[in-house]
DNA sequence: CCGAATTGTTGAACAAGTTCAAGAATCCTC
DNA sequence: GAGGATTCTTGAACTTGTTCAACAATTCGG
């Protein structure tokens, strides 16, 4: 019988067609970038890879599913970006900025078709949206470099704000990429403008937050996040 | 010669095509909320509706239009459910909440397909997301709804913030929108409590916004949001 | 009421995403 | 290294969104 399903998952490293794989994800990107998503056929990046069509299917479910590898390489990207910035840097403030300037830039050469890849962020059925079990991998990575943003800084959160902190910064970097798919301006000029200008509030809510006297504010916004977070409310594609 | 386009914006009334695109229309709708988006073929729409397929897309240019239809439907049962509610009412937060309420029921009926109007909310290219022209006239609408919901109240902000709360508002119920379509718990529980956790906060910060001492602040804020708006920011398909 | 201009309608054809049965290559065990 | 299992690969076919040239109906000025 026909094999069941892309062998990504599970297959050990350097079976044969692990090649094919990077030749097809290769031949999808660069073509991608070239002329753009809704331009890139199928065909096309089968032709360019030098497979048949069908071969590629075989490795990628969908068309979407090419852009999901592009979004996880662009995530090592960034995280490599970001290694070298935080190595020195105690200070909080500093260390936010640093990461989100990182993310914009290494997310520059791919911002022609960005809009592909979030097109699909608002809807709870794509396996592409930043809340979906396919995008875990990639989220809990990058929820897991904010962690990091606030593990090695000068910064003392209460431990209740500091368990959701990662997490709330990066929702914050979200909404930072949101805006910055529909930025048009040259060199990303307002998404800078508006990383530089809200960080600085950010980091302050954050410091005002370990005050005793905001004490019961924390703790309020805190249970509403988590209220609203657990159960079901982000859940996606998870098996019903 | 051939006609040139879809006759949607100029065209007389009772045009005997007027019926014709009604009744596209209602075969849509109806195959949307009973199968959803993807599996309501044009084929099928054409069908339901007694034209062929060709005559679909003589009054919608794509299967995606016949979306914007029904969210202009949408915001059109939304008005006419806040109406009432927002006569008798004087107490800015009370608006607030009749009129997100008002929102989340009025589109329940369409949750199950709602992803896809918004899914191409974080698309810059396509005429559904929210900032683009082609939903110009429904987002200046919802925005002139929540300029009533403001200056029909107690409320009396400082001028400047004034100008800019029923966009910031509409902002807001933006966001909420966006939780609501991720939101799979019965009832909408959970955006129901996000509501009505966030709304007293939203409230509390406007009132605050026109304390005297508070003045820098909101300036700022204010300045920040014109320049992030201000220009091609979240310009989408304007003639570049 | 006539005829031209406009508007409405059709069915066939095309493009591109996706599926699938068949067969080739490779791997793995004995 | 033979043989069966697994993994790869292919090309054709199918689905569905979209386009288009041709033709029909309607409208409207005279």
């Amino acid at each position: 019988m026909p094999a069941k399903q892309s062998p990504s998952p599970d297959a050990k490293p350097s079976r044969k067609g692990e090649q094919t794989r990077a030749k097809i994800l290769e031949a999808a990107l660069s073509s991608f970038m070239e002329r753009g998503f809704e331009e890139t056929t199928m065909r096309i990046v089968a032709d360019e890879a030098g497979v048949s069509l069908g071969n590629a299917y075989y490795y990628f479910e969908s068309k979407e599913e090419l852009v999901q590898a592009f979004y996880e390489r662009s995530h090592q990207e960034h995280l490599a970006a970001t290694a070298p910035l935080l190595e020195g840097e105690r200070d909080f403030r500093k260390r936010v900025l640093a990461t989100l300037h990182a993310k914009i830039d290494t997310s520059e050469p791919y911002h022609r078709f960005s809009g592909v890849l979030f097109r699909s962020a608002a809807d709870p059925h794509s396996p592409l949206n930043p809340f979906s079990d396919a995008s875990r991998r990639v989220r809990e990575e990058a929820i897991a470099l904010m962690e990091r943003v606030v593990d090695g800084s000068s910064l003392g959160p209460p431990a209740d704000l500091r368990r959701e902190l990662p997490y709330l910064l990066w929702l914050y970097e979200m909404g930072v990429i949101l805006f910055w798919i529909f930025d048009t301006s040259r060199g990303r000029r307002r998404t800078r403008v508006l990383i530089d200008r809200t960080v600085p509030i950010v980091t302050r809510l954050i410091s005002l937050g370990g005050n005793p006297i905001l004490a019961p504010l924390r703790k309020a916004v805190l249970k509403l996040l988590r209220d609203l977070r657990d159960g079901d409310a982000l859940a996606t594609d998870e098996p019903r």
